[in-house]
DNA sequence: CATCCGGCCGTAAACGTTTACAGACCGCTC
DNA sequence: GAGCGGTCTGTAAACGTTTACGGCCGGATG
């Protein structure tokens, strides 16, 4: 494999020095001739910077990396579509880290920020934020932008921006608005309790019951993971367990999606007999049918969000941490209202 | 920013030489107590080697990209799925290029190469593979996979394999089934013609036509782009033009949604009135409603494939280019088969 | 004509690794 | 005790850039 052309290359066909040509190709101050001669030169052996030698040198790689649980989410597709242009706007390329959401892979990324293969990272972890994980931003001494939830106390030193959203006001939209369409049997489908969004929903689920004047009752909640599959697995217990619900709150459009399924299978109708909610309000929301009702979080805001905090302590250097919020809201669609009342089908 | 420790810390520290650290840290042969002593000073200097410096001295990136047209696509995020874990466990990390389609951007990714910032790339180019490409492939001197429709003649330099399937064969098989099932008046609504895909998918519907017997009618054929919102509005346009259409092939699975929703909207039974094809099989085809007969395409294998043949390629050194052919097939769901007859739902 | 100043340029060091090469040292053998 | 062989280690160069510093040369100024 030839090697190809260096400054050194050059300097020699231009008969001037390296730092000559670094000077020309950086477009600092020059004589009109060398300039001249440098680009001639430049161009005919068909040069390219090598980014690595200006990486070592310049102590950046103009590279960015984002890190979280599964690139199949249309929740992180949808944050990486908007972070990726707002990046290569910016000059930087995007790593994609997909975790799976295990912890250790998680660290992995973070620790691996040490080894300065990126100029920063923005990372989603699902299972929170733990002491391992600050001692690794402290330590990782690069911006980090941290979607989801972070402890109150951060350490000085931790160069971290936040972006959340509020699921807990979210599922409250979602319970007031299936109480005020006359359900009171609300089935829960949460994902892993040990999951930062599934501990959250799990509360905010009790916290909105409560707020409604409904008991809470343990038999109407399921806890699966939050694929497909899983949703319906737990929609099936949980309809025979409970034969009465006639609403089922899902903590993602994915098990929303897996509860649709098996709706469907027993023959229930949607939503006159059970009324289903999802959360995360994907593409794929407006796709099934009936289309469905989800609470949106926003999620290619948070990603703007982030990609733009991270971007601001990349260019403009050190500053007192962030964070953003995003407000939650409720798309209303096929699987909460009925047929006849419908506000009209996609998107 | 204090800067971290590097190998000259650690053999100050330990009182040898960086050569001594360096051969310790990458287990070649040492003297027992020397290499106590560096393991004890990078442990406690918290020691991470920095990868540019690697990468500069060693000549690889340990990097890998994939670009493809748009990170929102299924197909691509069903690649992305299959592609990132090979490379994982190989050690590569994984950059990601959404191009939009855009030509120029993808000639910038193929260029890039010449930086060096990747040790080989992925690529899947919307519009085809031109004399630049191929220079730009040739010039780079890293190995590159395409995943799509390759020149035949390419020339000797090119470090290139090739990863396709057949889609002339997916519109037959689609074409066929339509025919089987009783309809004659088969609508086409595709993406761009000056995308391979596009092209190939034109080409071949008349085709599948000509070899069923049936007329070509350039009223039964709109061409759009590969979005959702594109394929209601050519859906919308050949309905009104073709009221008695009794199918719809679509070149992908997102077209074939916005033809699903013109449908709903229009009160015509899918598949009573109108049968709908889709391309690509994703999660997508299996979440509408009804959920959606789609060619599969194999995109999880086609990303395998890919990310086999570059890796292959990085590790055992230059070989005559391969070539991967991914055989379509079809997966039947509700869009065309009438309820009662139905194989069942989701997935 | 000597001096100074400013503009360009070249030399060399630096970024943090890996590795070829040669030297130091040890223990053996004769 | 000299010579040899082997093992380990240190020096230095290399990867391809950017940039501090000082030198040189020209013109302007006294």
């Amino acid at each position: 494999m030839t090697e190809g052309p260096t400054i050194t290359t050059i300097a020699q066909r231009a008969g001037v020095s390296i730092a000559s040509v670094s000077r020309v190709l950086n477009g600092l101050p020059t004589r009109e001739d060398t300039v001249r001669r440098v680009m001639r030169a430049a161009d005919e052996l068909g040069y390219v910077p090598n980014s690595v030698a200006r990486s070592l040198r310049n102590r950046r790689t103009d590279q960015v990396a984002f890190a979280m649980a599964d690139i199949g989410n249309p929740v992180y597709v949808a944050m990486v579509r908007e972070i990726q242009p707002v990046l290569k706007e910016a000059g930087y390329r995007l790593l994609i880290h997909s975790t799976d959401g295990d912890a250790e892979d998680e660290l992995g990324v973070l620790r691996g920020l040490r080894e300065r293969y990126v100029d920063g990272l923005i990372i989603s972890p699902l299972r929170g934020v733990t002491e391992e994980h600050i001692e690794a931003i402290v330590a990782a001494r690069a911006p980090v932008v941290v979607i989801g939830s972070l402890p109150e106390d951060m350490p000085e030193g931790a160069l971290v921006d936040n972006v959340r959203t509020d699921s807990r006001t979210g599922v409250r939209l979602a319970l007031d608005h299936l109480h005020a369409i006359g359900r009171r049997r609300i089935g829960f489908l949460n994902g892993p309790l040990d999951t930062v969004p599934g501990a959250a929903r799990a509360a905010a689920y009790r916290e909105a019951l409560e707020a409604l004047g409904l008991p809470y009752d343990e038999d109407l909640v399921e806890v699966g993971d939050f694929y497909r599959e899983s949703g319906a697995h737990a929609a099936r217990a949980l309809l025979s367990r409970v034969p009465g619900v006639d609403a089922l709150m899902c903590a993602n459009d994915l098990i929303a999606l897996g509860a649709l399924d098996v709706l469907r299978e027993q023959g229930r109708d949607v939503p006159g007999d059970v009324a289903v909610v999802g959360m995360d309000d994907t593409e794929l929301a407006s796709v099934a049918w009936p289309t469905l009702t989800s609470v949106s979080l926003g999620s290619a805001e948070r990603g703007r969000a982030a990609a733009g905090l991270l971007l601001d302590r990349l260019q403009n250097g050190p500053r007192e941490p962030r964070v953003v919020v995003v407000r939650p809201s409720l798309t209303i669609r096929g699987s909460t209202t009925l047929p006849g009342t419908s506000p009209g089908g996609a998107r």
